[in-house]
Formats: structure tokens, C-alpha cells, sequence
DNA sequence: TCGAATTTGTGCGTATGTATC
DNA sequence: GGATACATACGCACAAATTCG
């Protein structure tokens, strides 16, 4: 069976459907061969086959459909998310405009709740005095939509020293809404002048990977964003985007030349 | 066994092996129970305790050792690389000047080459009138130490129709090696005036892991900078960090306000 | 240096549950 | 309902790496 064995039998079955996939023998869509059939095919046990498989799951390759197969899924070339602290656009937030323009239906879905900010929210709010046990921010989270599909999370947290008192408390209610942070803050005489996101990446949560419909375990890009108007914090918010469908673009002009 | 079996077994033993983690009960670089081991202890399967291993695996948060054990191994807290376009320090390049600032020593070692530019790269560079086979670029491989650890890998192109004839055609050699791309440039007139940079996540390749001592499989961050003056690029980079070491800062002021 | 014990990794077999068609 | 598929769980065996006496 094996005149080679310097690679593991389950790795090289896995090498062999990828170059079926890469060659375009097997297409998006696809249904991959199944477990009892790999198995039969190629004399391995149905154990090994599955190993292979999931392989090609945990690489991005591949869904499997309980009680149906396991199914060629090619990764899209990333969308770009222009990464920029404001541009007032007819069509909205910033994300808004970015699958504008690459032609996509973008929507979202949000739940806002008043509470009480966490001790790391409270450092990147910079709220420092007490407020003993009374709420603080206002949390909001959020499921952007490309086509229908959701494909970026947010929590946005906006300090009520802020915002208490101003038609704004409520992120996505009245005029403003949906029109982004930056627009709502102006509208309070607060213009969003300067801002700073922390990029890392990591394995989602099993949480985070089904909200987005991704496989469990895939690699996710978080952005840890917070905006300051002369100074004081207004918002910071947590961003989590599936890297298999987003680069992040920062460019140097940006934080001067708003696009308009 | 199951008195609720809502959730797989596997994975309930994953819960519980990871609550010990976060408890404080197995720290780092602790063995956590072997596969043996945990089948006699919860009456499992080894099967399945090995299954329940591999979830922390995933999680990033243990590592096995063929023949050894598996070991806790929590992230630690990642360096900030502050990513700006142009920071004229005295300590050289912005990565020597982040790692100087927190207190490490910080090195790296390179290769340079002309060779022909990829389409890729041509298109990057923005290359567009035809040279034949000749070689038209300048290749610089870096490894960026922290600490006398790799942590950071970079290639580099510059075009020969911007540094044919000058000084600095070899970035790492003469007055100005190590000062980094933007003082280079600007000593023979091309001051970067912008700069594009594309940031995406994937897993690391084998080589990637390897030169920067990762397990494999470890997901790096991948950046592509592009530099510009006047509208002409006159340097193009791959970047790649891993994930787990690094996080990156973007802001809105750095484009206006180099830090002095 | 050698070998025994332990541990992970791989591969095989089987069985059952449950989702899909 | 029946056939097929994946997911989970059990069992066993051997190889390779590591550890330790």
C-alpha cells in the first residue's frame, strides 16, 4: 500500500482531493466523494477517509452536510474593507459603501441595550470616574449582511457621558440612523478627529464561526476600534470578519483627505 | 453514562479540561492528563480523550508533544507594531524603534538580489512597460529579530527604474543601511508622500512556521505595503507575523503627524 | 549505550444516532 | 419508510518520539 510512507495515509488522500479541487475537476458546489465511497475507492478504511476530509473542512475547502455529503467550497477572492475614519457617503456607514461598491445588497441587523461597562471598556472609554453600580454605555451589536449573508460582526460601546440627554442615545433610532458613528457624532457637535484600530487575528469562537456561517475553527480578523473627538473617547467597538472574505486596506491618505 | 447528552462527550471533556486551564489549576506549560490517562480516569474511550485533546489543540491553547505529553501553553499577551508610513527615529526602521521601546533588543539579518519581477509583483509596482526578460527589480528577504528570536519576515522589491544609478540601489548597504525604505528614498529625491497596506490572515505555510520557530499550522498575519511619491510606487513588501505575537495599531493621525 | 515504559499519532474495525433525500 | 450520509463513540494495534533508570 504504502512505498512511501514519509506522509501520513489521511494527508496524502486529503493532498489528492485538493488537486482534484485545485484542478478544477471538482467545483464549487460539488459534492466530494463520500466517506464509505473514498473508503471502497481507495481501500482505506472509512476512519482514514473521514480524517482526510476533515482535512479539507478545517482548510477552508469544504462543508460537510450532515446526512448529505461533504461539498466543494471554494474560498471568494477577498472583498476589501476600506479601513478609513470618516466619509460621509450617500450610502451610509462605511461598510455600507464598500458593498455598494463592489455591487453587493448590503444590510445589518443590531440589538441595543443600556449596561454597565466592563473594566476593559471602561480603560478604552477612558472612563475613569465612578459610577458605582449605575449603567454607562450604551452596548450594540451588530450583524452585517452582504447578499443576505452574514459576514462582519461589531459591538459597539458609546459612553452615555456622551450621548445622554441627545437624540443619538440610540445608535440605529431616529434620522440618523444607520448613517455611522461619525455622522451621528457630528450631528452633537462631537466630529470624530482621530482614531485608532488594533488588528490581530485568531481562531473564531464556536459562537462566532456559526453566526457567520463559517466552519468551526476558522480564522477570524478582530479590529479593536476606538474613536476620539478632541481627544475623548466616543465609541470603541470589537469587529470580528471571517479572513477568508476580507482584507483590511489602511492607506497614509486617508486620515487626511476624506473621500467624499 | 449520559444523563444529558445535548452536547458531544468529546467536547464536554474539552469544557472541562479547559475550565481547569482558565481556574488556574494547570498553568503554563503544565502536562495536562494523557490520552490514556483521561480514558481510565472518566471511564471514556481513548478515542474520545484524544478527540477532547485535540479540541484544546485547536483552541490554541495546548500543545502535544509526540512521545512527551500535552502541554498547556496560553497565548501570551502580543507586542503592539505601530504601522505608519514614515518615522524618521534615531533608531532606524519603525520596527527597530518598536522593539526599542519595549525594551528588546531587535536585530535582523537579509539577502538582496535583482531578479525579474512576478506579474504580481510588475503590477504592484505599477511596472507596466515591458523590459524583456531583463531583471528589473531589487529583492531584499529580511528576518527581523526580537531578542535574538525571529518574529517578523519581509520581502522586499524596489524597481531598478527608481534606484538605477544611485546610492541606495542595495537597501542594506552603504550610509543609510538600516535606516529603513522612507529615509532611503528620500535621500536620492523620492519622498514617500503615501503608502496602501493590505492586511489578511491565513494559516502559515510550512516554511513560514519554521523560520519563525511556530508549530505548524500557526496563523500568521500577512501584510502587503505598497509606498508611495508622487504617485509612484517605489517599494512594495510582503509582510507575515504570526498571529499570536503580534498585534497591529493603525491610526487616523499617523498620516498627518509623523512622529518626531 | 541500552532498553523499558509512556505518550502521541496513525490506521483499522465496528456500532449507533440523526439528518437528509 | 428506506437508503444514504455524516457525527460520535467504542474497541484494538502498531509506529515513532520521548523519558528515565
Amino acid at each position: 500500500m504504502n512505498r512511501e510512507d514519509e506522509r501520513p495515509l489521511y494527508l496524502r488522500v486529503a493532498d489528492q482531493l485538493r488537486e482534484r479541487i485545485r484542478s478544477g475537476e471538482l467545483q464549487e458546489g460539488d459534492r466530494l466523494p463520500s466517506v464509505p465511497g473514498l473508503a471502497a475507492d481507495l481501500g482505506i478504511s472509512r476512519s482514514t477517509a473521514s480524517e482526510a476530509l476533515k482535512v479539507l473542512i478545517s482548510e477552508g475547502l469544504a462543508v460537510a452536510r450532515s446526512g448529505s455529503g461533504t461539498f466543494v467550497r471554494l474560498p471568494r477572492e477577498p472583498q476589501r474593507l476600506i479601513r478609513a475614519w470618516y466619509r460621509a457617503t450617500p450610502y451610509g456607514s462605511p461598510f455600507m459603501q464598500d458593498m455598494h461598491r463592489q455591487g453587493r445588497e448590503a444590510g445589518w441587523s443590531y440589538e441595543s441595550k443600556t449596561v454597565q461597562a466592563s473594566p476593559e471598556i471602561r480603560d478604552r472609554l477612558g472612563l475613569t470616574e465612578s459610577t458605582g453600580d449605575a449603567e454607562d454605555v450604551v452596548r450594540t451589536d451588530y450583524v452585517f449582511l452582504a447578499d443576505g449573508e452574514p459576514v462582519m460582526l461589531s459591538t459597539s460601546w458609546e459612553p452615555l457621558v456622551v450621548t445622554r440627554g441627545t437624540p443619538i442615545v440610540l445608535p440605529e433610532d431616529g434620522m440618523l440612523a444607520g448613517r455611522g458613528v461619525a455622522e451621528r457624532m457630528l450631528s452633537i457637535g462631537m466630529p470624530i478627529d482621530d482614531w485608532v484600530e488594533e488588528v490581530a487575528a485568531r481562531l473564531g469562537t464556536a459562537e462566532e464561526c456559526e453566526r457567520l456561517r463559517r466552519a468551526a475553527g476558522s480564522i477570524m480578523v478582530t479590529i479593536k476600534r476606538t474613536y476620539y473627538s478632541a481627544d475623548t473617547q466616543v465609541e470603541t467597538a470589537d469587529i470580528v470578519v471571517p479572513a477568508d472574505r476580507f482584507t483590511l486596506v489602511y492607506s497614509g491618505k486617508m486620515g487626511c483627505v476624506p473621500e467624499q
